[in-house]
DNA sequence: CTGAATCCTGTTAGATACTG
DNA sequence: CAGTATCTAACAGGATTCAG
């Protein structure tokens, strides 16, 4: 297998390359939240309690920046920006769903309840 | 979705945890290598080149920890060690499956020729 | 409300050398 | 042949502050 480059990195295999637009701890948890609805940035917020400001906004300007989601902005006071899946980021939507399948198996197996 | 526990670390999704097992670069290509043959130590360090001997090494011992790869050590000179994939690992191909498809998706998008 | 910038920390991963 | 240990660089991620 060998390797091939984008954008000046260096990938060695598709599942490297396909990590690094969906891979991390938020990508997938925030594409899942948008697959089927439009979410203002405090709606997501909100719905990831977890996630960090930070992590948030870095996120979705990567998630932008690969076009697997859109961003709206809105002339308004106070500001309100909408985010939302695109078709290239329906893509990706079968490995989401395949991960939280298989992390729901692990944790029954393991005896944790579903959230 | 609450948090939950396992082994000292708070997860916050099925995909955190699942990812937590066969996330990273290099566990989900060594899980695909394993998937119908088994592999001595060598064999996977030749058919993976760019991976460095302590990452395979420490990724092995993290798969075999979590049960998803055995490790059949023989007593010989020279040592040799087999490494096989058990039937929690097989639970996890389908998700690998799925990636490296939405991988080569992804690359052929992008124009890149499928290794 | 949304986002950018800065600082700080822990983890991950690479290079290298050594062991049975 | 397979694995361990150490040192170090790079990066991910958290806290905080400032801005339109």
């Amino acid at each position: 297998m060998p390797e091939f480059q984008h954008d000046g990195k260096v990938y060695y295999n598709p599942i490297e390359f396909a990590l690094s637009h969906i891979g991390g701890t938020w990508k997938m948890p925030i594409l899942w939240r948008l697959r089927d609805k439009t979410l203002r940035y405090g709606e997501l917020k909100k719905d990831i309690p977890h996630i960090t400001h930070k992590m948030l906004t870095t996120q979705l300007k990567d998630l932008e920046a690969s076009g697997l989601i859109h961003r709206q902005v809105y002339a308004a006071v106070p500001p309100k920006v909408e985010y939302s899946i695109t078709e290239k980021g329906k893509e990706a939507l079968p490995v989401v769903e395949t991960l939280i399948r298989y992390g729901k198996k692990l944790m029954k197996e393991y005896g944790i309840e579903h959230p």
